[in-house]
DNA sequence: TGAACATATGAACAAACAAACATATGTTGT
DNA sequence: ACAACATATGTTTGTTTGTTCATATGTTCA
């Protein structure tokens, strides 16, 4: 805490906006509509996985198909260690999910919301 | 959802390596629809904010209304320092604006995008 | 059962990063 | 111009994290 959190108020401003700092029933306010930390937590990992370049490149590869661990790695020219590394993350994560066929195990988006949140991200990119 | 027409591939296909299921021409359409890499870089930068919970703090505490810096060093309990080196990512990024008045700076979310994103993450937790 | 193949996992290392502290920039009122 | 205030920024530091290498697990087929 290093500032007072009270000042003079505008004397023609009844509203909360005003050039000074917001009184303690609207802070408490704020605090109140806002998720709990561990959900905000948990907000900020799922996002986290989104914010890689290598994972983003792995969903995008199963935007439209399942693929294997293998196709993954020779389509993104990338090591299978480290596309398993992460696939791993995106699995845990829910936002991929697998099937085992024989040796071969095929990896796909796990539920519309992938999809949607890239989306929202490049709607985002493009302005 | 497509999923299942990768079995009898890659057999004839003499330029994939062992491990590969499907052939060179569906490897090549994949990357083909896929954003250069430039562009997938840009998109995980901007899910790499949101994977913060401190600016995920931020970023809710401006849902509703702004706040200036201190303000919201005040509500979410954080350095001014900490605060505004988040800030300045989040305004780097375009996913906050802000308006002197005075002394203060006014930060608020720069565009619905933030909302819907933060939206659908939630949505995708509550699974 | 053993060999070949496909994937997963553990450990080590370097790069990226957020928090803390100190300091600088910019604004207002006297 | 000076003092007080609000915010921004440079630097250091401890932690997180993605990649690589080596190895383990698990599957198929002869």
């Amino acid at each position: 805490m290093s500032s007072s959190n009270k000042k003079d108020i505008g004397v023609e401003d009844s509203k909360l906006k005003s050039d000074s700092v917001i009184n303690a029933e609207a802070a408490a306010n704020i605090l109140k509509n806002m998720p709990d930390d561990e959900y905000l937590y948990d907000l900020a990992d799922l996002f986290r996985i989104f914010g890689d370049t290598t994972r983003i490149r792995i969903l995008y590869s199963l935007f439209d198909d399942e693929l294997c661990v293998g196709d993954i790695s020779n389509v993104l020219g990338m090591s299978q260690s480290s596309v398993s590394h992460q696939l791993r993350i995106l699995k845990d994560s829910k936002l991929v999910k697998f099937r085992r066929e024989g040796k071969s195990i095929f990896y796909s988006l796990d539920d519309e919301h992938v999809r949607s949140i890239l989306g929202l991200g490049m709607e985002h990119l493009e302005e």
